[in-house]
This record gives structure tokens, C-alpha cells and sequence, in this order.
DNA sequence: CGACACATGTAACACGTTACATGATTTG
DNA sequence: CAAATCATGTAACGTGTTACATGTGTCG
């Protein structure tokens, strides 16, 4: 639900074609999110149908160009007043993972750590080489996106090689301590969430 | 793409039904990632038709009881040994929001980035309140992933506000070397991608 | 008895990806 | 001329959400 407003956004900076569109915004995020064509037509057939674009016939060199409406600005200028809600966050593919694999016995969850830290490392250097790649200085706008985009992916893989680490670190206590004083507690189910199995 | 292997996961620790699979997948993440009971049903419906599970007719209390079946076991045991793309990763929405704000002119990026760190402050701090009412010792295994989800939360929060002062600062900086050299510098299109409008 | 939890589904819709079809223009 | 890029779409499918329909069991 974001690619609605972003193609808005851009439309709110002139009129644009669906192609165009895909362009510009692929050139803001370094082509960090590809951008489906087909979905920047469908999406374009839906905003015109909610009345936020209008679609006005060929220009000049045949293209189809649409433009942006009074509802459009206004749902734009909300996408920008009111943050990204943290209530319901998107669901977290590694989070789950891990949290699953906690709890299934066929599973070595230190190796799914080790695995998915290697990999993350690996991301983060990635990063880092495309960081130095691209630092001409970020005069243009459309870098400077770029480039906080960047900086964005960098912070979230240090924050995720963190949790890995602090993972490890838990469930190396969890270990030890398990094997010292609880050989078998019998855990309550306080909520009455039994654990049916 | 992760509610699949999800249920899989849970499957993989004996046969349960549909209602139960939702109740085990929200105990392991603390109700952190609400599982739509419709979304359950038909996806356990999938994974039927793909062979990974077998949906036996009743039980004794009349329950619809599903079973991984061996190639189901492999499609859990491939998902555990590969760790998670950051190749593409999901979309960001603030990310995306902020990569837009900075280069549309309608938009104040300051009070955006003020409005999102309030937000994800509160979001942290209710993280925060969540753990100590859940602090009695983690002794189960489910309270253990749970435990665990909660704290990636935190780590993502805290690495979203590092992201944002740091989006502050090189936009002040930014800012302030413009006033300096260039007043109205008629930004060059070096890539040939005009800013069309 | 009425509300609530348990339990299983279906329908409609939004969003997203992949693939296909089609044609114009540009460029090596 | 062949290949790549530009440009606009459609179709099929997977995934996800919301809402609706339907019935049982339990508990105050």
C-alpha cells in the first residue's frame, strides 16, 4: 500500500506517464524496490477510478499522461502528515523464522543464526561498497534519496545482525541455565494459551 | 510468503487444525502479527493441492486434523537452511516516504521526520512497557519466541530512529551548504533522466 | 438465555509478481 | 538489420485483508 502514494507523489511534481513514472521512481530509490510496470498501469487505472488522477489523452508524442487531482493532493499532503504506523508492522520473515524455529525441536537454531548473519554481513558490505560507488557528493535531489535509501537498508541489516547476536546470546543462557536448574519444570501456561500438543 | 512455511513449521510439530494452527501461530509472536483465521483456511488448502500437507477427515472431537507429509518436511527444512534475501528486500514504506518527501517540493521532510520519530518513540516505549509486564522468566519455549519477537521490534525501532536523526542531520547539512554555494544552481541531469515537469 | 469462544468455511477485493503480446524508436 | 530501449497494456496467479454465513459448546 505504498506504491499508491508514491506514484501520486510523483504526479504531484507534474504530470507523468506510466512509464515515466516507473523511471523516476526507480531513479529515487537506486532501483533499491524494482518497480513492476504492470503494476504502475493497474495502479494508474485504479487511482483514476478513485478519482485522485485524471488520465488526459496522447500529448505531443502520443504518450498518455495523467495528472493529479484536488482528492489527489489531499490524500498525498495525509500519506506525508501522518507517520507510518508501528501497531501493525509488516511481518518480519526472519523474525518468524527464528521465532518458530525456537520452538521446534527438528531444528538447529544456532546454525539458522550463524546462516542467516553470514548473509546479512554480506549485505551490509554490499551496501557499503555501493555507498562509496555512489559518493560524487549527492547534489542532485533524486541522489539524495538515493542515498538515504541507502543509509536506511545500512541501519536496519546493523540492527538485524544485532538481534542475531542477541539471540545467540539468549538462548545461550537459556541453554545453560536449563541444564542447571530446570531439567524438566513442567511450564505453566499462565494466559491459558495451552501448548496443545 | 511466510504464513506458508509458517504453518508448515507448526505442522511440523504434529497434526493440528485449522483454528489451532492460528492460536500457536499467535502465541509464538505474542499476537505481534495477527493471522487471519480466512487466510489459514486457504492456505492450508494450497498446501494440500501442492502435497505438503494431508488434510484427514475428522477426529474425535470432529476437528479437520492436517499432517506434513516428507515433501512438506523438505520445504521446512530448505526454508530454515536459507537464510532471508536481502536481495530484495520488502518495500519500506517511511523509506519510500522519505525518499519521495526529500525531492518533492510541497513537502517539509523536517516535520515529517519529527512527526515519524514521535511515533516509533511511543511504539518503542510501548515495546518497552510489553517486556517488563512479560519479564517472569521466559521459562517456556513459546514465551522464549515471543520474547524474542518482541525484542527484534526493538532493534527495528531503534534503528528507524538512528535512521531518522541521521536523515536530519545531512538534510541540515545539506541545506545549509546550498544556502552557501549554490542559491539556484540549476541542477544538471547527468544521467539524461530529466526531472520532467 | 445471551454473550462469547470455538470452528470451518466462502466471496470480494486489493496488492503484487511473472509472463505474454504488441508495436515504435533508437542505436550499434 | 538486429538488438535494445521505450511504451502500453492484459492474463494468470499468489498472497493478504475484510466481511459474511453458519453452527457448536460453554459459562455467567
Amino acid at each position: 500500500m505504498s506504491v499508491r502514494q508514491a506514484l501520486l507523489t510523483l504526479l504531484e511534481q507534474g504530470p507523468m506517464y506510466g512509464y515515466q513514472l516507473r523511471v523516476e521512481f526507480e531513479s529515487r530509490t537506486g532501483g533499491t524496490w524494482p518497480l513492476n510496470i504492470g503494476q504502475v498501469y493497474t495502479t494508474l487505472t485504479r487511482l483514476e477510478r478513485d478519482g485522485m488522477v485524471r488520465g488526459d489523452g496522447a500529448d505531443a508524442e502520443g504518450h498518455i499522461v495523467y495528472r493529479i487531482t484536488d482528492p489527489g493532493r489531499v490524500e498525498v499532503e495525509q500519506w506525508f502528515a501522518t507517520p507510518v504506523a508501528r501497531t501493525q508492522p509488516p511481518r518480519d520473515e526472519l523474525a518468524i523464522k527464528l521465532a518458530l524455529a525456537v520452538t521446534a525441536p527438528a531444528v538447529d537454531v544456532a546454525t539458522v543464526i550463524q546462516a542467516q548473519r553470514r548473509a546479512t554481513m554480506q549485505a551490509l558490505q554490499d551496501y557499503t561498497r555501493l555507498k562509496r560507488e555512489a559518493a560524487t557528493g549527492a547534489e542532485d535531489r533524486s541522489e539524495m534519496a538515493w542515498s538515504l535509501v541507502l543509509d536506511s537498508l545500512v541501519f536496519a541489516a546493523e540492527a538485524e545482525i544485532r538481534w542475531l547476536d542477541h539471540c545467540e546470546a539468549r538462548l545461550r543462557r537459556a541453554a545453560s541455565g536449563t541444564k542447571k536448574a530446570t531439567p524438566a519444570p513442567q511450564a505453566a501456561t499462565p494466559n491459558g494459551k495451552a501448548v496443545t500438543r
